[in-house]
DNA sequence: TCCAAACCATAGGAAGTCCAAGTATATTGT
DNA sequence: ACAATATACTTGGACTTCCTATGGTTTGGA
């Protein structure tokens, strides 16, 4: 938790590289310093929103995404590629939500390999509490214009595709 | 590491927001997701590419603040500030760049509570060939366009200041 | 058919982040 | 001068992320 700092860190360091002859690439370490810190805060203030609610940011995404499955029901694999984590990953967040019982995992009918993941009713109760707090004192509130958030999101979709992130 | 999906991911929630009703607060979520995708991918390319040189991005970023310094050594306090990290990430990534030799804390001269950051020879050798390596494969080659990292890191500033980021 | 290759999930381990607490040193106010 | 407060750093714990390796299952080619 950085106190308040004289002036932007990150705009120092651009100056600092500029200065060493790295003017070329001075823009593009500013804004992937800035993209990293940016994403370390709004992490923050997701986690401590969810405190609450006994979730984090990633165990949130899970409930998120079962929520919106039109069977109830995702192979953890499905779910793994739509959040974009490491299968490891998952398994983990999903460890802790089956332990906390918000999240079920059932064996596939068909595939002996494959775990789906099912949300309990107290798993819904508290995804849609949740969901709302996350809505109402971040997303309503981010504290970012509607229209710079449309532009990153442009910018970004670009970029994570140019990636390969998706087709 | 996700195989590549028919389609965003973050645009399909997106569109869930909006289908559920939140459809004020979709953009503002959509770009808040895609900023920390956006931060997980640059940060996998960036370790990736120092991982010959035995640096982690968060080492690299002591060691390329510390070759910044006027005078050779800065207070742990002062780094964690201008990293704008918790003072116990700093000790952690101090703790391993000193036992690799890359850096050392030396008393202050007058301060009995404040350590003094000082890079050793080695120290300053791995940070210039590591920052040449980012700097030739992450940062000329970002993926992003020279105007969309202008245009980021001007409105991430605009934002990181609202909340108090800096002064 | 059946063996090899691909795939799913999990275990273990390394690293990073943060927070809460604890220790030591400085500073401040009475 | 001395007690209270503030600051600097470290320790321990919770959590996330990734990677590598492993055990089961399924699938596909000889």
């Amino acid at each position: 938790m950085p106190s308040p700092l004289p002036r932007d860190p990150i705009a120092q360091a651009r100056d600092q590289w500029i200065a060493h002859g790295w003017g070329a690439e001075a823009d593009s370490m500013a804004a992937i310093t800035a993209i990293m810190r940016t994403a370390s805060i709004f992490l923050q203030r997701a986690d401590a929103i969810l405190k609450p609610h006994g979730l984090t940011f990633a165990r949130f995404e899970v409930l998120a995404l079962l929520g919106f499955s039109k069977r109830g029901s995702l192979p953890m694999n499905h779910a793994s590629q739509l959040l974009q984590v490491h299968a490891t990953s998952l398994t983990n967040s999903v460890d802790r939500l089956e332990a906390t019982g918000l999240v079920r995992r059932i064996p596939h009918p068909t595939d002996g390999r494959t775990r789906l993941l099912e949300l309990s009713g107290e798993g819904k109760r508290v995804l849609f509490n949740a969901r709302q707090d996350l809505n109402e004192q971040l997303f309503s509130n981010s504290g970012m214009p509607e229209a710079d958030a449309r532009t990153l999101f442009q910018i970004l979709s670009r970029f994570r595709h140019s990636q390969g992130d998706f087709l």
